[in-house]
DNA sequence: CATCAATCTTTACATTGTAAAGATAAAAGA
DNA sequence: TCTTTTATCTTTACAATGTAAAGATTGATG
């Protein structure tokens, strides 16, 4: 009987793999440190030694997720179709759902940490290059960059939240969507004209008196 | 020394109140069934008997949360002010934080339970309504509506959530914005125009009137 | 080869959700 | 009015979790 050697030789990366499978199989919430432990097939506080703790574990696989989110869109970036860009978004949040669903919850990462830091900052780049700015930081650009990168990033976010959290699915569930998420966004971006004549496209119509 | 009686009488309404305190204080990862059942000065499992579980609570506590969204909305709908909505939307989010995050998050909700869905459904007819649709339910309306309405809620909620999340700090550390979300939202809605002519694709300016 | 430091396990403890059974009091029925 | 029933709340119990502390094992360093 040969049992496990003692030191595992490359648990770190063994303990992100073991989280990324929870993850896609169970959400989120499927992500304890026991669970993952487990799942790697060590002792229950063997990640932590690598991972400080909990947040440190998740801010780390978050940071995975930035990281291949810029990347996507990198190569999005370069495909001549106008809205590239935005299905490769939306695609992503599809095929990660519980990835993209663990990087924005705040209350369980620790965007203080380096690499998730790193990792965000990054994604600011790519976002502001898209809008055609040359600053790398957001601090750094005029009003009129920040208003169209908080535009962009708004929609998209936006549009993918709804979507995994199972608030579009009414929407969905019209036969003209055809339960397709990229015909409601073709739809979406950029927004139709208002059905009539009337003031700006946001503000609301006066409901109609 | 009188105890407090052994029947609560309004236990119900008690444990909401004690749970949106823990909420506003500190926020969703707060809420705990037993903290829950402390700050309203019960037994750990008297909460159990009105709300069946946690995710049943928590349902419970999300729906007064679209409810009063509703509210909000319906009265902003009244205002002359154009962009009176977007920013009654935004600044429900800023007062009720705790309480805007956990209305969309899924894990821990059971949109099945009745009071949940009922007033989900209620948001829905408001949304559809603020962009000039006289269906209540999105799967009446036209492809055209429900890209206006997937437009508004996805950039609303968007905006919001990356709000509450923090990661619109590096964007309301700009000097410009002067940490007021409420700037940044402005110069988003309608998104302006191109900094300099170019390849834009996303954030196509709406068809100015 | 001896020592050290890194890596992993064991043990322990407080906290959580929830099931089960018991206590209390209000409501209902005689 | 008195008994029975039912709703409400508490006590008890148990498995799971995060994490701290201490011990075991092994590779690296001198």
């Amino acid at each position: 009987m040969s049992r496990p050697p003692y030191h595992h030789g490359n648990l770190r990366a063994a303990v992100l793999e073991a989280a990324e499978r929870l993850l896609d199989q169970g959400g989120p919430s499927a992500l304890s440190l026991r669970a993952i432990a487990r799942e790697a097939g060590v002792s229950a506080t063997a990640p932590a030694h690598h991972f400080g703790d909990l947040s440190g574990l998740l801010s780390d696989l978050a940071a995975i997720g930035f990281q291949r989110l810029v990347e996507t869109m990198r190569r999005a970036a370069t495909d001549p179709a106008p809205r590239a860009p935005v299905h490769a978004y939306v695609r992503f949040a599809q095929d990660n759902p519980g990835l993209y669903t663990l990087m924005f919850r705040s209350d369980r990462l620790d965007y203080r940490r380096e690499s998730l830091a790193a990792a965000s900052q990054a994604s600011w780049a790519v976002l502001l290059r898209s809008v055609g700015s040359e600053a790398r930081m957001p601090a750094e650009s005029d009003l009129a960059t920040l208003g169209q990168v908080t535009f962009r990033w708004s929609l998209l976010h936006g549009f993918c939240t709804l979507l995994l959290d199972g608030q579009l699915r009414p929407l969905l569930a019209n036969p003209a969507c055809n339960g397709d998420p990229h015909v409601l966004l073709d739809v979406m971006v950029p927004p139709p004209a208002p059905v009539r004549p009337g003031p700006v496209p946001i503000p609301t119509r006066p409901p109609s008196p």
